[in-house]
RNA sequence: GGGCGCAUAGCUCAGUUGGUUAGAGCACUGCCCUUACAAGGCAGGUGUCGGGGGUUCGAGUCCCUCUGCGCCCACCA
């Protein structure tokens, strides 16, 4: 089985990696590890045994929730609430001292085998006289205390309720606080008991108990509700409700529970002291949305127990452990067989502690290996210690631990980055990392959460095949963080446009040539334009420190499409000569040093089509390169120049369009009258606007604000329209 | 029951410490073969900023409240 289930790993493996690569993620491959490999397993084992030695990790035998198809215990994380139907079915109990009936409601009557005594709140009065008494249970007349515990609800029910072992968690509080024995019938099967337990003694309750003996909880909830009814044990009819039950957020049956012995690790479910400090923890990690906090807030301040790590399973990291076995072959667990840290990893099955021989395994007063694995996210909350080299290479360590972020999905804040900090918290004193960058989930069209089994699932390679690497990035990275995101083929499509565009701009720019040595941008609109894209270097860079990589995304877009749209188009006849050789030179070198700085601002973004039109002018690949730098830029330039250009640009635009006239027509006159400012600007461009407009006649004049006339002769006969604009 | 988030154009969303007439893309419509790009470009209409109240010279933005949607947590007889 294990040797089955590594060769479905080797391939799910070979999967991922190509995805991650295909997804233009940057990692070092040199540095790959896998959470079943041997360094994880070796990490993972040693952690747990010096949470061992010092205490943070211990066994307990407790009732613990179980999974009966499963067949492994589950830790508090991977549980949910789901609402299911189920019935309250109110049932006789006997009051011992022959003074009547005691009637209770339960939506487990199938457990009434296992009813240890009845409970009620110290102040109900209607159950004042019979705190003390017992009662006989219906059908298996067993005698049963009645109690007083301020768990009690008067409101539920009939006020009074049975106490199982065990029904839900509260049945274990109770059980625990009120010192109550122990009489579970369900096993690690699932299923009631074969044999007729000790305690129920009556020929009537054997021949109930007969009945339910080997049953299925369903099955047995059947029977026994039969029974009662045959023996007017049960009130009317069962009453429908809908109520919230515990199950493995993978499972199909409710969780039971059952007691058996597991494998703890502090985690502050059960000492104030530890969960106090590890909120203090939470409130120090920076986490993106700051909000997130709250969840992890309420996860941690809700925990009812330490963190369950063992599982009943075949597959996985096992627990490094071996036990002593007595005389009789019985296991002495607080006779505990550690392995040497340097053999790690072990498989406790087949190594033998120091000082045995094999032949010793499962002989009397020989030993036994733990037969358990950890839970899959007791090897996961090491991954900053895995990745980091902790164990095998301490000067990585040094150097990356703690590591500057975790992203993850709010899902998992419960189970992989609490579970990491409690490990880091434990073993280092300090948090794995300062930021936590965490993601939303990606909903399917009708804002659903993806899900295989609810087949609305889109498989990444799909979109990846289908709109390109850069596409998917650009609409992911237009999602704001902490946000579940609705999966949008049209921002994908937008996200492509964009990738060719770039293309496009590039083998432009390029096809200008390369302007001689020295040459530098001098033109008022040049300088213009890089102070503004020096603005967007800032605002792309704060953005990009505070986690908020759409605005990032955002602004450079914004930027390069009024570079495409506007700026190109002014100085496009500029670039190819024909304002002169110097004109020309300001121009060309000012295109190429605004696209030098935009591939950069993209890059991250879109990591396939920067990179191929990089190394269209440049040595080595442009992720390799530095982050573009604002100060770099040439600062001289005046970015209020841009705006009145822009708008006069597009008045002359408008009123072709208007005119139905193709952009390339001629524009006969056009006055543009401004205050002074604008004015300025406007002169200050003006051979670049008359030559992206074709306008023949361009005049300027004083205005109390911008407005443009633009006079245009349509290209077949017809009148002459005058067009003005704001 | 406790906590959190969201609500802005038909759709998806920006809107930064309160400050001109609230923006973008998509969709829709029209025009244009224009020597980077027709798988393209240019241009155009679109709003009770969820409701109500308050603070302020000024509120999409701050405060209170209500409504709707979503999520997290909770001892579920």
């Amino acid at each position: 089985f294990v040797s089955l289930c590594h060769g479905v790993i080797q391939n799910d493996e070979e999967v991922f990696e190509q995805l991650v690569r295909r997804l233009g993620i940057s990692i070092d491959w040199s540095l790959l590890y896998t959470t079943i490999g041997e360094r994880a397993q070796r990490a993972s084992q040693l952690a747990f045994l010096r949470n061992l030695a010092r205490g943070e990790a211990y066994q307990q035998d407790a009732p613990t929730l179980y999974d009966i198809d499963e067949r492994t215990v589950v830790a508090q994380a991977e549980m949910e609430d789901r609402d299911v139907p189920g019935a309250y079915h109110k049932l006789t109990f006997h009051r011992s001292d022959g003074q009547g009936d005691l009637t209770i409601d339960t939506t487990r009557p199938e457990l009434l085998a296992s009813c240890v005594a009845m409970v009620a709140h110290p102040n109900d009065p209607r159950y004042q006289s019979l705190f003390g008494s017992t009662v006989r249970t219906p059908l298996f007349e067993v005698e049963v205390p009645v109690l007083a515990h301020h768990l009690a609800d008067p409101d539920k029910g009939t006020g009074i309720a049975m106490i199982c072992t065990f029904g839900d968690t509260t049945d274990v509080t109770w059980w625990r606080e009120l010192n109550l024995p122990s009489r579970a019938l369900i096993g690690f099967d699932g299923r009631m008991a074969a044999d007729t337990p000790p305690w129920i003694v009556s020929p009537a309750g054997e021949a109930a108990y007969s009945q339910l003996a080997g049953l299925a909880p369903k099955q047995a909830q059947r029977k026994i509700v039969e029974l009662l009814t045959e023996s007017g044990e049960m009130i009317g009819e069962p009453r429908p409700v809908t109520h919230p039950v515990k199950f493995y957020e993978r499972g199909s049956r409710p969780l039971e529970i059952v007691a058996t012995r597991q494998w703890y690790i502090r985690n502050g479910g059960r000492d104030e002291a530890l969960r106090n400090a590890l909120l203090e923890r939470g409130a120090h990690l920076r986490w993106h949305p700051a909000y997130m906090y709250n969840r992890y807030q309420n996860w941690v301040g809700g925990l009812n127990g330490d963190w369950l790590i063992s599982r009943q399973r075949f597959f996985g990291v096992p627990i490094p452990l071996w036990y002593r076995l007595d005389d009789a072959c019985n296991p002495l667990y607080d006779q505990i067989l550690t392995p040497d840290p340097e053999q790690l990893p072990i498989d406790p099955s087949v190594a033998c502690p120091e000082g045995f021989t094999d032949d010793q395994r499962g002989k009397p007063g020989g030993f036994i290996g733990d037969p358990d694995v950890m839970d899959t996210w007791a090897t996961s909350s090491l991954t900053p210690q895995i990745a980091g080299g902790w164990v095998d290479d301490p000067d990585l360590f040094a150097r990356v631990f703690p590591m500057d972020m975790r992203p993850q999905a709010h899902d998992i804040i419960r189970t992989w980055l609490f579970g990491s900090v409690v490990r880091s918290h434990h073993e280092h004193g300090c948090l794995p990392w300062f930021d936590a960058a965490i993601s939303g989930w990606i909903l399917d069209p009708d804002r659903k959460k993806m899900s295989k089994s609810k087949g609305n699932a889109v498989t990444p390679i799909d979109l990846l095949q289908d709109h390109g690497t850069d596409a998917v990035r650009y609409w992911a990275g237009s999602a704001r963080a902490g946000v579940d995101t609705i999966v949008d083929e049209g921002q994908m499509k937008i996200g492509r446009k964009l990738a060719t565009k770039l293309l496009n701009a590039t083998k432009f720019v390029l096809g200008f040539g390369e302007p001689p040595a020295g040459a530098t941008p001098a033109a008022a609109l040049d300088l213009a334009m890089l102070a503004r894209l020096a603005e967007v270097v800032d605002e792309s860079t704060r953005a990009l420190d505070e986690y908020d990589y759409a605005r990032a995304l955002e602004r450079t877009e914004t930027f390069f499409w009024w570079f495409c749209d506007d700026y190109v188009e002014l100085v496009k006849g500029r670039a190819y000569g024909t304002q002169g050789e110097d004109a020309a030179h300001s121009a060309r070198a000012a295109l190429r040093q605004a696209l030098d700085v935009v591939v950069r601002l993209f890059a991250p973004f879109l990591p396939f089509v920067t990179d191929e039109v990089w190394c269209w002018w440049h040595e080595g690949s442009v992720h390799s390169e530095s982050w573009p730098d604002a100060a770099t830029l040439a600062t001289l330039g005046d970015v209020s120049l841009l705006a009145p250009v822009s708008e006069v640009l597009a008045a002359v635009r408008r009123a072709k369009t208007e005119s139905k006239l193709s952009q390339r027509a001629t524009v006969d006159e056009m006055v543009v009258e401004a205050p002074p400012a604008a004015l300025a600007a406007v002169e200050a461009t003006r051979s670049d606007l008359s030559e992206a407009g074709g306008i023949a006649e361009f005049t300027l004049r004083d205005g109390a604000t911008l407005r443009t006339e633009v006079r245009l002769t349509p290209s077949s006969s017809g009148p002459t329209d005058v067009k003005t604009a704001q």
